[in-house]
RNA sequence: UGGGGCGUAGCCAAGUGGUAAGGCACGGGACUUUGGAUCCUGCAUUCGUUGGUUCGAAUCCAACCGCCCCAGCCA
């Protein structure tokens, strides 16, 4: 039995290996626990989404367990605004922490011990040194550093330094607990990382208890020692970091020492996926917010219309390795249109109205039809659909002059409107102002009713439509990628790449009665137009619409549009 | 010029000495009351390069080339 959590999980990855030759050497006493742990310094998006799904579906998948765990060592950055969206962000892809839900902050106390153990052991010392100097010492990336004139001072002298730093005796800067390694490693994070720094700082949790915070490297792998972290699983760019993280563990003497594996993250084209980047659209507006349906954060995919699973597969589908790469936006569109095609129930919506009037068809009179909610599920059933005189068809859906392959409707042209009957174009009518065509009069064939002709006569194309008198009033957004080149992050500055195109609004789109009192987040598919979700600024009056994807469309590709 | 990684199709990615999975994209055809979906079908004589080992190499060895990451008291 596959669990939620490991649906989608794609086992054919060197993580997986790994896990799987340490069940089988009793490694961890064969225990797999994994955990994601975010900074909550800013919303989380489709990139942390892989990392989510291959946590959490890792440890489904091999009968453990996964925490989540926010990694909160830096006041002066992190908010509580974003510990509530990105716990909502992960429950929303699909994933539960039981009661597993940490802090970094809920081991300030032990985390403080184990320097205190550092210091005694002879590996860890107060250095007084500034910033600038320390940086100065550090070497270069072919230059050994120096060490610090403070490296050798006495165990004594250290902790009474450092309890004097907890103490808040000491200005922000002034002083760091450094571990002491080696200053001429050719790894530059073994070069006396820093360990404790001061930061006189209101912690979103912890409050004013602490005037000195952990960084990142020390945090980071006693922590996981201290939930029973087997495998835990970061980005490339800590692989220089292992050896410190290894001698972390070790000095601190942990019984059952968790192991750190690295994978690429994901790149997905046109995508910007920093949330120093991300952040930065929102705070100087060039989206809407960090729920902007442009953005790639979850918050924005979802508000979007993406659906979880969709997300789910798609992160098994890309797979894991440790090539840097850069995945299609095709390839994630791809798993929204497999999902949404099976589930989403369709549609007719008319985004550019043209008015169509049925000449033969009697005033004053409804029809109603029974249309197929979902072809690729008759589990879904049929809806009810009116039928009047006076309808609205796509503006595009009709041509004066159709080029060749175009086959709908033109002058003397017959199609079939979708579930009901074909119609003929008879008249064209323009404004004589501007010769724009206001409105096609049309008949329609009583004998087509329900969409066959008995004298077996065939029609090149079934088109969507609307009654105008039942019709609902929409607004539909439409979406297109928020940068125009694949690489956005590349070069310059990535807001010189921004796609001014990337919304455009369309107002007075008329969709089906059936529609009408729909909840937000509701998905659709309007039919040969796309999927689309209700937006939260709907109002009882006018419903709004993001457009989540396009359908493929083929006529574009014929017509080089 | 130091250290750590990575190179398999346009994009992802399996493959772990026995003769190149799969997905996306793309092309062709069928079917179609969504120009959607679906269904067939085509798409790497070759795995960064060059040598070597072997009956046999994407897999082992050597050298070379290319790309990414590291010099925060950020994570």
């Amino acid at each position: 039995m596959v669990s939620l959590a490991a649906e989608g999980y794609n086992p054919a990855n060197f993580i997986q290996d790994i896990i799987n030759e340490d069940k089988q050497t009793g490694r961890h006493d064969g225990r797999v626990h994994t955990r994601f742990p975010p900074e909550p310094n800013g919303y989380l998006h489709i990139g942390h989404a892989k990392s989510i799904c291959l946590n959490f579906g890792s440890a489904a998948f091999n009968g453990g367990l996964c925490n989540l765990r926010f990694d909160d060592t830096n006041p002066t950055k992190e908010e509580d605004e974003y510990v509530e969206a990105i716990k909502a962000d992960v429950r929303w892809l699909g994933f539960d922490w039981d009661d597993r839900l940490f802090h970094a902050s809920d081991y300030f106390d032990q985390l403080y011990e184990w320097a205190i153990k550092l210091i005694d052991k002879g590996k860890a010392y107060v250095d007084d040194l500034s910033p600038d100097e320390i940086r100065e010492q550090r070497g270069t990336l072919t230059e050994p550093g120096k060490e610090s004139p403070y490296r050798n001072r006495s165990v004594e002298e250290n902790l009474d330094l450092f309890r004097r730093m907890k103490a808040g005796e000491f200005p922000d800067g002034a002083r760091v607990l450094r571990a002491k390694i080696d200053m001429a490693s050719g790894n530059i994070n073994l070069r006396d990382p820093v360990l404790y720094r001061i930061l006189h700082a209101e912690h979103h949790r912890a409050g004013s208890k602490w005037c000195i915070y952990p960084m990142y490297d020390y945090a980071h792998p006693l922590s996981d020692a201290i939930e029973g972290i087997t495998h835990s699983i970061c980005t490339l760019e800590f692989e220089d970091h292992r050896p410190l993280y290894n001698w972390l563990t070790e000095q601190v003497e942990v019984p059952d020492r968790p192991q750190q594996i690295e994978f690429a993250r994901l790149n997905l084209t046109n995508t910007l996926t920093s949330k120093r980047g991300l952040r930065r659209l929102v705070q100087e507006g060039y989206v809407g917010g960090w729920d902007d349906p442009r953005m790639p954060t979850l918050s924005g995919v979802r508000r979007r219309g993406y659906p979880p699973e969709a997300i789910r597969s798609f992160c098994g589908e890309v797979g894991v390795a440790k090539t840097n790469s850069l995945v299609s936006f095709a390839q994630l569109e791809h798993s929204v249109r497999e999902f949404l095609n099976r589930t989403a129930p369709r549609m007719m919506a008319v985004l550019r109205p043209l008015k169509v009037t049925l000449t033969n068809y009697p005033e004053g009179q409804t029809e109603e039809f029974e249309v197929e909610n979902n072809p690729e599920d008759p589990a879904a059933g049929t809806r009810p659909v009116p039928f009047s005189r006076t309808l609205y068809i796509e503006q595009e859906d009709f041509m004066e002059e159709p080029p060749p392959k175009y086959f709908r409707l033109a002058p003397g042209r017959e199609v079939r409107l979708k579930g009901t009957y074909f119609i003929k174009c008879q008249e064209v009518v323009k404004d004589p102002a501007t010769g724009q065509v206001v409105e096609l009069r049309c008949t329609y064939d009583p004998e087509t009713r329900g969409g066959e002709a008995p004298d077996g006569r065939k029609v090149k194309a079934t088109i969507h439509w609307v009654s105008a008198a039942h019709a609902g009033d929409a607004t539909v957004r439409l979406y297109d990628n928020l940068f125009l080149t694949e690489n956005p992050a590349e070069g310059g500055d990535f807001i010189a790449n921004l796609n001014p195109k990337s919304l455009e609004t369309l107002t007075g789109c008329k969709v089906e009665p059936g529609v009408a009192g729909a909840a937000p987040g509701s998905r659709y598919q309007f039919l040969r137009h796309g999927y689309f979700c209700i937006d939260p600024d709907s109002t009882p009056e006018t419903l709004v619409f993001n457009r989540t994807a396009t359908l493929r469309d083929t006529w574009a590709k014929v017509s080089g549009k």
